[in-house]
DNA sequence: TCCATATAGTTTAAACTTAAAATAATATAA
DNA sequence: TTATATTATTTTAAGTTTAAACTATATGGA
């Protein structure tokens, strides 16, 4: 009863960070849970593809995105769908195509553009991982009522509209 | 209007990874919607940490667990709290000692414990930054039913609660 | 005492992250 | 047709992240 103590020890950010829970605003306190349940998941869906599949969580969302697009798509683009900074999508598409899971491409009309597109086998390691993610988030979220997933679903929604309407750059109409 | 297209672009993953949302199993499109709403208030607390006081979000997170101890905390117990790595703690540590902000003490009894606290001017910079940091959540989420906050709380428990009872190491009580 | 084992931190390697600067190619405009 | 601006991607620097290996302590028995 020692072992697994320290490293899985849930470690509740909101119980602490600004004290016994109590004395915060409650967009603070909600702001806590969501973040301290986002990365208890994402921690867990890491260590499962890694464990698995030696995958890393910003590659599998990469190869969702290309998954998408039989056709590939610009490296640009990709930066934009997986939130991922340029720079970085750089980095991810070259050791993918190191693993033979994505190709790039330079098209004849613009020799600016790059794109990637999933080769077969990227196709079918996406697929067989896909499946298994799913499996994860259904058993991760076993215990909540599925009345409570979808209204989440919407909820949260409507945190993201307006947290969208209130970023610093934010000019959208 | 062509300026913040870019790098502000919402880029909804949610709408993407699995495709046009339709088909995927309830958790997935959940967890989908919490991860890019979090990314997106992450990346916005973030930016504004870094552009009003020099600061990171992991920095930020640790200075408010040491808020909470005037005593100090142990590296190790840092770690569990800030869900931060022990490794990586040791380097943020360094790093605010660098820039004055916490003080690192060996206690007598035992020589392999550091203890990390906060100091007068970390204290200080901290209390700064968290009042910031609550009104940047407010207005983040300012367009959001206060009673949609209040029940996105609980919700959003017992998916955290779910989860922990399902984590490949969980052997919890 | 001596040794196995457990603890507390640090270090390391590889990957990821952001933000900003640098390259390169293309488009636009005077 | 040049200069200028835009667009697409890469590079860079500093920091963060995980997992695993490593270094000290400490502790509990043979």
């Amino acid at each position: 009863m020692e072992t697994a103590e320290v490293e899985t020890a849930s470690a509740d950010l909101e119980m602490i960070v600004h004290g016994p829970s109590g004395r915060n605003k409650p967009e603070t306190r909600l702001w806590l849970r969501m973040l301290s349940t986002t990365k208890l998941i994402t921690s867990e869906i890491r260590r499962r593809l890694r464990a698995e599949f030696g995958a890393t969580l910003p590659q599998f969302d990469l190869m969702a995105q290309l998954y998408r697009e039989p056709d590939g798509l610009r490296l640009g683009e990709l930066s934009r769908r997986t939130m991922v900074t340029n720079g970085n999508v750089t980095g991810l598409v070259e050791r993918l195509e190191a693993d033979g899971f994505v190709q790039r491409v330079t098209p004849d009309g613009d020799r600016r553009v790059t794109v990637a597109r999933l080769t077969p086998a990227g196709t079918e390691f996406f697929e067989t991982m896909a499946a298994a993610h799913e499996g994860w988030l259904r058993d991760i979220m076993a215990d909540v009522d599925p009345a409570t997933i979808t209204s989440l679903w919407s909820e949260i929604g409507a945190v993201k509209t307006s947290a969208s309407n209130h970023l610093s750059g934010a000019a959208f109409e």
